[in-house]
DNA sequence: TAGATGAGTTAGTCAAGTCTAACTCTGAGC
DNA sequence: GCTCAGAGTTAGACTTGACTAACTCATCTA
């Protein structure tokens, strides 16, 4: 809007971790406040309050004061290409490294923002051009449209429903190790098959086991419900 | 030296930058002076003046006014470690995603402060353990002892003389394309024809073919003589 | 509908790292 | 040995992005 902006003048890093976090909320559908992306960057509301007012005076965010920010079209194309340098340094990390899935979001977030166009667009041919990241979300595409991520925690199924993961919570590092060590990626296939509206737990069946799983990961586990069709 | 040094706070990018840069200097027995250092990393004289004075009160340069600075113990670690970094990652980078080498050195610049250990070492699993970077330098060991580089400009040879290529410069990107593409890279075998004193030209023979290169690619040609034995 | 409460904002400060402009030192040449 | 040009340094200002402390707004409850 204002173009009170230099031409093409790269992004500084911290403007860049701002933009690529409200992109994250904005793709669940969440409403984006002050504290939520201070605690998430491990800064002050007040910092946060700064940088939403020089992001809205570049013409990256629309922000009126006290009620949010949302992501202007120019300030979507640049938060979608920071999220897709992470998403695609993350299945370079798990694929060709082999590191582990629940460290590979701290490394990416590292990396992010020192990975030159070339050098990603290397990567991804080398990855044969992936769709997500390890935990299941979309990786944006060059064009830079928001990725909507779909699904709803298993928390939400009832009792004799199928599913299947889609994407994981990826903000805890316990628990991601958790649920790859029980098969809990995006792609199974699974069946809710108790529910335990008391302690909040679910008994889940995969394949031809059977699994019980607590609130934490009823709430970290976002599937879509397939049709039982058998 | 001076104990003022939190314990292991991670250096900043900038300091990272300038202790690398010293460390090649010294790395190849030149003294250090605050303009070529400037010039290189593209600030003014002040500027580095003024890092070299921080980074003197942190122990990690020995520093008096208008004398020049040489690395610490501390600082030769912390500087190995970056110069390790920066080429494994050029390796990395020509070897995995197949980026020519007169393009890397820029791109590593970049991402040398962003790469978690743990990623650099999985690389240099995945590399088979190097010993150099694509242009010929040697990669610092994790002890961080100065990598020295061995080796004289093609210049020096006289009429003759048998040398293997050891590293190129790298700081001149036409340059490097030219080089490769006549295949002057790191372990090529080669024996000076003839020397031209008045244009600086030189001729070289390489296999069964013969080559006229000028001034500037026989300064960015490092060599070791090898003794002729047929 | 008036507080109260908590989220959000503003004001003022700080540190890192840069710059320009003015000053100082070193050493090469006479 | 002296001088002077150029390299190096100091002083002071600026920018970015953070912080704390004090303020303001929105909303939920009574």
């Amino acid at each position: 809007m204002v173009d009170s902006m230099a031409k093409n003048a790269p992004l500084s890093r911290s403007r860049e971790d701002y933009l690529a976090h409200i992109y994250r909320i904005q793709a669940v559908g969440h409403n984006v406040n002050t504290g939520e992306v201070a605690q998430h960057l491990g800064v002050t509301p007040a910092s946060t309050s700064a940088m939403f007012k020089r992001l809205a005076q570049e013409g990256l965010v629309n922000y009126k004061s006290y009620s949010g920010v949302s992501l202007t079209e120019e300030g979507e194309r640049a938060a979608s290409h920071v999220v897709r340098r992470h998403r695609v340094i993350e299945r370079f990390l798990t694929d060709i490294l082999g590191i582990g899935w629940e460290r590979v979001d701290e490394f990416a977030n590292r990396m992010e923002h020192a990975m030159p166009d070339e050098v990603l667009e290397a990567i991804e041919r080398l990855l044969g051009g992936p769709d997500t990241c390890p935990h299941g979300y979309p990786i944006p595409s060059e064009e830079g449209k928001l990725a909507v991520a779909t699904g709803q925690p298993v928390e939400a199924l009832v009792a004799g429903e199928w599913a299947v993961i889609r994407h994981v919570d990826e903000s805890d590092t316990e628990l991601l190790r958790h649920l790859r060590e029980r098969g809990l990626v995006p792609g199974t296939l699974l069946q809710v098959a108790e529910t335990n509206l008391i302690d909040g737990t679910r008994t889940l069946r995969i394949g031809d086991s059977t699994l019980v799983v607590g609130q934490r990961i009823a709430r970290a586990l976002f599937v879509d419900r397939v049709v039982d069709d058998a």
